[in-house]
DNA sequence: TGGATATTTCTTTATTTACTGAAATTACAG
DNA sequence: CTGTAATTTCAGTAAATAAAGAAATATCCA
């Protein structure tokens, strides 16, 4: 499958972008091609559109899989599986949110929290210990917050985000007066 | 300079996470140490407590400071320079957000640009034509959005959440009536 | 059950990234 | 200036990560 000029620079620039993202570049790659193809694509239409390696796929295809940020699916008469993505970018966001905080700070709030409990912590000075505290706390607000957001629908998340754009608005203004 | 065994759990463990938060160890530990440092400290001290090379101190500040995450200060009669970040977890939220903002959005942003202006674009279905936009919207509202809360002060921006969480509340409680 | 297709696992190779240590440069004191 | 301390640059090495290809396993159908 030959892809398209503006296709092809798009799946090629998700593969770049993907190490930055915390994925190498053919699992990024590979959800650009899902994201903007019309139908579910087989392994092996993947491995032909990217040419990379079959196994590449395979290994790429389970991490998005473990990303929840493509799901397998069936055609009648047809015992190969075949892969799309959400085509909603919210949706999309969301997953991805909840995964890089699976990833990026669940392990760092289980250690800060082991090390709160620890008993060496009374030889720490007071500013130490403050300071785990707050990290800690801060955690927690965070991800509590992120979680209340990533539960709305679309909609309701535009409507809580142009409200606390309003408030910062508002702020600012009276702070200058 | 030793560190005392809750210090080395936490700067060991950032120097981990540092890879998926997408600096190197180095980098990670250089930050946690300062984190916890009472005081400003010189490229030395800091060679010495990681137990890396000089080099990689000095290459590795210079990472932190084009994050802003640290800055360089003197102190009177010694003419090395002495690095600190700050305490203040929000700050370094800010920071590390808008950072990632520049890496890992900004260039994205550019090629959708790129590539809905591109006069490859006519040949595309309507329907990848609409993805893209939607891409690149959705990239404008959330950015535009993440400066309006990064700009607030720590207080307002509690104030802020909180009311997303309120309203989010609210909205799942309606929909269960 | 046998054989073909489909998929995964695993070992090896390639690529990328991080780090070291030496050399070069800069900044400053006498 | 000259010499010394501080810092950076850079070339080479080591480590980590990604990808390829072969071998093994699983799945389905005749």
């Amino acid at each position: 499958m030959a892809l398209s000029p503006v296709t092809q620079r798009f799946v090629l620039h998700w593969g770049e972008m993907g190490t930055r993202w915390g994925v190498n570049r053919t699992v990024a790659q590979i959800h650009a091609l899902l994201y903007l193809s019309k139908r579910a694509l087989t392994a092996e239409e993947i491995t032909d559109t990217l040419g990379v390696a079959r196994s590449n796929v395979s290994n790429s295809l389970k991490e998005l899989l473990s990303w929840r940020l493509v799901k397998v699916v069936h055609i009648l008469g047809d015992r190969r599986d075949h892969f799309e993505t959400s085509k909603d970018v919210w949706e999309l966001f969301k997953l991805i949110v909840e995964g890089r905080k699976q990833r990026e700070i669940e392990p760092t709030r289980e250690v800060l929290k082991d090390l709160l409990d620890s008993p060496d912590l009374k030889q720490e000075s007071a500013e130490t210990r403050k300071r785990i505290e707050e990290t800690q706390q801060f955690i927690s607000i965070m991800t509590h917050w992120s979680d209340e957001m990533l539960r709305l629908e679309p909609e309701t998340l535009m409507k809580v985000m142009k409200l606390g754009a309003r408030i910062s608005n508002l702020v600012r203004r009276e702070g200058k007066s």
